[in-house]
Parts: structure tokens; sequence; C-alpha cells
DNA sequence: TATGAATGAGTCTTCATTCAT
DNA sequence: AATGAATGAAGACTCATTCAT
């Protein structure tokens, strides 16, 4: 996990430990950014330690101050972006909310993870290039979101807002879809990420909210 | 494209000549095969023509008899597994058929592709490790499936029997859901492919099937 | 041209990063000496990036460090001769001189570059496997000291201290003389560098410096 | 020395050994030919054997069975081009002739070995790729030659035609300007490759048919 | 004789990572 | 906290050469 600068040499104050600290973070934060970028721009590995040092105009070690190898890199990344959504997750669900809404919500947000620095990296480069703890880790969390998922579709039944018949493959379906559209969206596109973000999940709407067709 | 044994010179006959010919392509494809598995289990990076070699119980020379570099080797994958779908879908689409039926039986046969050891090239490696113009060939190849689709669905606005608001998203959905399934089916499971990929087209059908739901 | 270290933010001083950036160059140049005895004692392609890097006491990636390729060493041996031959021949040579003693200085120069590391590279080894750009850039340097040899020819017949017949061949012939040294001089043998490249231009002189023979 | 078709199989008579102990022979110096000239061209290890199969049309490993190895390829090139030349001097060479003749038509023969395809790969390419013994004895055949030549001149300060200062110094010296005509000429050019001969000679005829320039 | 196929033994080059300062 | 220098480990690709037919 690298070395954190534990109060090392003259802690004169906690402020400026605080301090210390806080930079220690930020800094350690913008290279995860860059490196971010950078992976989904030309992919993981064909992104160099090298090339994120320069696009931060810093040296190679001292990515290496920050970061104690490539491969917690990336998992980092992964884990931020997975963190991130469960905070705004828990912080802008709410409850009351008939399940089809919190569904709406939750892909929103999915979606603008999904389509950010980081989440881009979730969905674009594969999980094969960490070692099997951190692998287990990251499906852990992920399985966690298709368990939300799961468990506002079971809600959306009993509350009568939502409808689907095969729950399981719904899942896979609207996932599916929201992690390719790293693969097609582009920001420099006429829509937005938050237009395209609705369009996708109206797709998907229609699917749930109503009847099956055939149980005419 | 790696030299051919451009039968040189007095050949014997023409059936040895055919059958040495047939026996190099029969083995190329071999050779394309292996790789296929080994870069869709590990990566195209974390796969070493060495593995390659080793799986097939060749030398590496061996290999690069066959294929002239690893680039190569992935781009034929892709190329091929989408030459086969085409070669299929030429074969098999019935134009008299509802636009419906059609949409259904291109994802029977796009799914059978995409959860075939070429397939999984095309929906898990990133075309990045491709030279411009490979890459070029490849997306437009793809593009041209794209286009398939959202005719039967102008198609399938006019027979009636498709109706979907919108038929871009509609159609990134559908692709994306269909290129993410090797991100989570394993044909160890209980359920076979042509039964996850007919699941997978029902949610889907669900959507195309219909008036739009807030249409009443 | 491989990194070279840009001095990049907060150099300590001056002093310190002109010391570095003067130890660099050292070591490059030592690299390209190294490099220069080995081309020139067993050939260019018969050399491999490991020896040189033994022959320093490095590893192989350290070589890399300064350098960005075999091909590149050989040019910059080239280049660095030639250059190094500019430099002496601006230096020292007196244009008030008669054009004979220019051409005994230039050849005397000419003759210590030529049986020198670097030079030996340029006599002995071929420029084909140099890329286009190098050969050329190259082969211009040198068809320059062609250049300034027949002016000083021209210059000769002015000053009347020298007559050749046909000033293109004779061009030819002393640098071939020349050229062709170091496939036979050893220094180990009894003469030195400097009494062989007198000799040799000797023979020349002799051609040089009288009217043609059937001129009687 | 590779395989020679020792009246194998059903010799059926003594004509069709001997044709095909000529063709044989015819089909190996064709080979010893086209290597020569890619050689000349591209350099020894620039060439592949598949570029020389390809050159003549026919498959690697025909030319496995005309000769043993690449190096042999190099060194009887080489050691035909030599042997060539000492046929055409024991046929040409009339004793009668005063020595200064003598050694214009030394080097009219040397000069067409050099620019012919076997001769450029005795001055372009290096020995270092031999193998010891090869080396040896290509290194004492040239020594013959500058022998004859130091012979030669000897004979000349008798007849009074030669007198050169420096023997052993001319004679490198008029060796290097021949060696080193491959590196600048080209038959493509205006002069044919007999006035150039002519012509780099008479250089050294003027150096070596008179008295000292200083001897004044 | 001739060839398609196969291979052992390299060689250059890259890159994540560490060391010394 | 930051960096120039150094390196171990590996991987793609090549090529002379041989085998089996």
């Amino acid at each position: 996990m690298s070395k954190k600068p534990a109060s090392r040499k003259r802690p004169n104050s906690w402020e400026s430990a605080d301090l210390r600290q806080e930079q220690h973070e930020a800094k350690r934060r913008l290279i995860l950014k860059q490196a971010a970028v950078l992976f989904a721009d030309r992919g993981f590995h064909e992104t160099t330690i090298d090339q994120i040092a320069d696009a931060l105009h810093v040296s190679k070690p001292t990515i290496y101050y920050y970061i104690d190898s490539k491969e917690e890199l990336l998992y980092d990344i992964a884990h931020t972006g997975l963190a991130d959504l469960n905070v705004a997750l828990s912080r802008d669900q709410n409850a009351a909310l008939p399940a089809i809404d919190r569904l709406a919500q939750f892909f929103t947000m999915y979606g603008r993870l999904i389509l950010s620095e980081f989440g881009v990296c979730l969905a674009l480069i594969s999980d094969r290039s960490l070692n099997p703890q951190s692998r287990r880790r990251l499906r852990s969390l992920k399985k966690q979101f298709e368990i939300t998922v799961r468990t506002i579709l079971d809600e959306g039944r009993q509350d009568g807002t939502i409808c689907v018949d095969d729950p399981k493959m719904f899942t896979f379906a609207i996932f599916g879809a929201f992690n390719w559209a790293p693969q097609w969206f582009s920001n420099k596109g006429p829509s937005s990420t938050d237009q395209v973000i609705a369009a996708m999940f109206e797709v998907f709407r229609k699917v749930a909210s109503q009847k099956s067709p055939r149980g005419d």
C-alpha cells in the first residue's frame, strides 16, 4: 500500500502533519486519476509508468513513492471508483421512492461512474492483471451492485413498479449495456454523458415497467 | 500473411498439393483456435507465443511459420470470427420472416459467435493492440453488424413486429449486453450456450415487441 | 537520442546539474568508445549489446539508458568520429600553408581518425546496418571530406605545389588507401600510428608533387 | 564441403554421371554467384539463406543440398574469386614484359576481380564471419598476391622500370585503393569497369615510374 | 533432387522496479 | 520528497539448420 508519511521527521505540529497527510493523499489521487485516464485511453499494458510520470511532470520513482506497484495502481483506481459509487449510493438513494425510480437513480449513478476516468478502467481493463486477492475483492464489490439491483428488482415486483420475467438475465443485460458504453461513447459527441445515460436507461425501463409482451 | 506453400514447380499431383494446402490451413486454424482460447482466458498481453506453442506441443518458430506476428494472430482470430458470422448470416437469414424473428435469429448467431473462442476475443480483447489499419478494418466489419441490426429495426417498424423508441440506443444496448456476456458466462454452468443466448434475447424482445409503456 | 537528464524542476544547484550532465555525457562517450572497440574488433553483427555491457561491467539495460538502439550506437560512433575530425580540421588547418602541406596535414588528421576506435568503425563497418536517413547523413559528411580534398587539389594546381592528372581518381585512391589501413595496421607492430600515416602519405606526395611522368 | 553426387543411384553410364556431376557443379556455381551478388549488395549478415533461395526460385533446403553452411558459401565465393584470379594470372602474365607493364597487367586483372560479384565479397565482407581455418587460408591466398606485387616491384627496381621508395607502403596503398573501389564504383555510372581500373592504375604508375621527387 | 515443416539458439528491446543520493 | 541511474526478468521475433518425405 506504499509508505505513508507516518509523521516522519520533526512533526512540528498536528496541523502541519495533517496538511502533509492531506497533500500526500491529494497527490496520490492525482496519480490515480492520471493513470486512469491513460489506462482508459491506451490500455493497461500499453501504458508505462514512465508515461504516467511524464504526464504528471514528475519522475518515475516519484510515482513509486506514492504507490507500490503498477498493479496497485489499477486496483486502487477500480476500488476508488467502486467506493465512490457506494458513497454516492448510500448518500442519495431514497428508500421511500418507488423501485423503478430507485433503479433509474442507481443506473444514473452507475453510468456516471462507468463513464468517468475511474469507471472506464472498471469496464475496459480486464482484472486479469490483478493478483487473485485483489481480483476477488473487486469482483465481490461488483457482485454487491448486482445484488443491489436484484434487490431493487424484487422490491419492484412487490411495489408493482417493476416487472421483469427473468431478473437474472435482465441484470446481466443492463449491466452489460452500461459496461459496454465506454466502448462507443465519446464525450466529444453531441450528447452529454447524462443524456446518454438517461437514454440508455429508458431502453430498459420499457422492459421493466410493464407486463410480459406475450402475456396479452 | 506468412508464407504459403505456393505449390511451386512440379507439384507431384494436384491431390497432394491440395492436401498439403488443406493441412496447412487446418494447422493454421488450429493455431488461431488455441491462441483464441488462451487470449480469452488470460488476455492478449498475458499470453506469450511460447504458451501458445506449448499448448500445441510445437516450438515457437513453428508458430511463426504460420503467422507473421502476434498482432496478426489477434487480427486473424477476430477477422475469422466476424467472417464466419457473415457466412452464417448470409446462409441462414430468411428475408421472408417477420423482422422480429430475423432479429432473434441474428442475435442467436451473434451470441454463438460471441461465446465461441473466436468471438470472445472480439469482445474481451481490446483492439488497441492492433495497428491502425487492422483496427479500422475490424471496426468497419463490426459497424456492418450494427447497420444490419438497425435495418432490421427499421423493417420491423414497417411490418409492425418491432417497435423501439430509440433504435440507436437500443442497438448499443443489445450489442453491449451480448458483448459483455463472455465476462460472466461459463459453459461449465448449468445453462447451455443456446439457452443463455435465448434468455438474453427475450429481455430485449420484450422491449422491441410492443408499444412504448408511456404511450398509454 | 535517449533520455537526457533535462535538469527538471528545482535543480539543487547549477554546479551539480552541470556535473551530472557532464558525467552523463562522459559515460555515454565511454559506451560509444567501448562499442567502437568491439565493433572494430569483431564486427557490428558479431557484437552483442550484452558484450558491450559486460565489457563495461554494467547491465544491458544500462546501455539502453544511454542509447536508444544498437543502430544509434553505430551511427553515433561514426558521427562522433567525423565530427571530431571536423573540429580538428577547422582548428588546425592553416590556410596560409602551401596546398601540398595542407593536404599532408589533412591526411595526418584523417589517418589518426581512421586508425582510432571511432574511425575504424567508419572504415570497417558497412553503413548498411543504418537506416536510410542516418546513412545519408553519414555519407554526406564523408562526401564533405572528399570535397575538401578536391579543393586542396585545385588550390595546389594554382599555387603550383600539387599536380595530379586525374584529381577524382587520385582522391578515390588516397582515401581508399587510408580507409583500408585498419585492415592491416596493428598498433602492436613496430611502427607508431603517426609513422604509418606519414609513410602512407609519402606514397601519394610523390604522385602529387610533380609533373606527369609521361609529360617529359 | 557438402555431399557430392557420388554416382549414387543407378549410374547409367559415365556420360550421364559426368553430366550429372557437371550439372551439380553448374548449379552450385549458380548458387555461389547469386549469393555473391546478394552479399555484395546487402552484406553477409543482412542476407538470409531464404533470400538467396528466393532469388534462385528454389527452396531453402535445396541450397543446403549444395552447400553445407552459410559460412562455406562465403568462403567458397572468396576462394573461387581468388582461385580464378590465380588462373588468369598464370595464364596471362608474360614474364618477358617489363616489370611496370606486368604490374599494370596484374592490377588490371585484380581490379576486374575486385569489381566482380565474387571479388566484391573479398573486399566488402569481413572475413570475421569465417572460422579461423578458413580465414587463415584466405588470408594466405591474399598474402600471396601481396608477395607477387612485392616481387614485381623488386624486379622493377632491377629492370629500371619501377622505382618506389617504400615498397611495403606502396603495396598497401595500391591494394587499399583497389579494394576500396567497390565502395564507390557503380557500373551504372558513365565509366566502364576497365576504364576505372586503368585510371586507378595510372595514379600509381606515376608514383612507380620515376625517381623520388625530392631526390632531384 | 527438392521441399514443406519444424526447431534450437540466440538477440534486441522493454519495462516494472529499486538504489543511492 | 524527489530523481538520475541501474537492473532482473521476460518476450517478440529471426535465422541457420535439419527432418521427413
